[in-house]
DNA sequence: AATTTATGTCAATGAGGCTGACATATCTTC
DNA sequence: GAAGATATGTCAGCCTCATTGACATAAATT
């Protein structure tokens, strides 16, 4: 059941009292994370547009650079995506010669991805305008609370499932 | 260990070394913060999920709540797409009885955009995970760590542009 | 009356995800 | 050595959420 989840009777009252923080709810840091990613990615996506290529490709070039050697099925793993969707952006980035495939040495189906020296460029160029903001965001702050922020951002991540 | 093989005619030279963090490129914290935002909007999304709905109704329900009474443009300037982009999901939204238009009582052009009591509901359910992540990150922060956590995230995001 | 503004809508496009099915090479196991 | 499992690649189709361009309507402004 539960075809319609909203109620659909009449015409329901609007409401016209803002909705607050309240003990349990901390809107303020809700919104604060959704405008501070929203204008993190738009820098490379800037970059990246002048390629012809997208965020989906600074995600893979990143990783690939920061564990060469990484297996396909380590990246699948990491962007949690399905081979499918990174097929057609990994496919890209080796014609267009910033990441090359190295059959693994000891387990020959494995596909170990390395970036190129330009792939390394690339990599640093979109980290580059990142960086800088993040420096601009630490502007004045103590070293208590550089590791804070740290330690938050670590904190908001999943905790690891069993299995 | 790997070894690197000579270069190949035609063939970029693959890097096996891993990209660290410089003096200028901190790709630790650009990471964290990659995390962090993918598992923060993941709980929402299970929930949505379930009403057919997506991350882009979250986030008009979100602004909607929050700032009863603005009009589409405000919207658009918010979550900054566009008004083709906004209409879908906003039609949706208003047709499952979330949302409500009202013409406004200066303008009657616009349409002044206010939650349903269930519009409500469904921003608080959808917060109420996050709220709890952002606590658990927080857990055994100083005043003013949490503090210095605001303001990082706040300076994050783009200045105004003069105009 | 003419123009601008706020909004809505139709049509086409694209990026980037998804599932399912199947192919290939290689490793492991019986 | 045959059989099965594993790592990867690929084809085909579908979905959501964004885009641009063009045009429609109503109301405000000049």
């Amino acid at each position: 059941m539960s075809r319609q989840t909203g109620p659909k009777a009449g015409k329901p009252e609007p409401l016209a009292t803002p909705m607050e923080d309240t003990d349990i709810i901390d809107f303020e840091i809700i919104e604060l994370f959704f405008f501070a990613y929203r204008d993190f990615v738009s820098d490379p996506d800037a970059i990246l547009e002048k390629s012809g290529f997208g965020r989906a490709h600074h995600r893979v070039v990143h990783f690939v650079n920061r564990n060469p050697g990484m297996t396909v099925a380590d990246l699948l793993e990491t962007l949690k995506i399905t081979k499918q969707s990174l097929a057609r952006v990994l496919k890209q980035l080796i014609d267009s010669g910033y990441i090359r495939q190295v059959a693994g040495p000891e387990d020959r189906r494995q596909r170990k991805l390395y970036p190129t020296k330009s792939g390394r460029e690339l990599a640093l160029a979109l980290a580059e305008p990142q960086s800088r903001r993040i420096e601009r965001a630490f502007e004045g702050a103590s070293a208590e609370v550089r590791e804070g922020v740290k330690g938050f951002l670590s904190g908001m991540r999943d905790r690891q499932k069993a299995d």
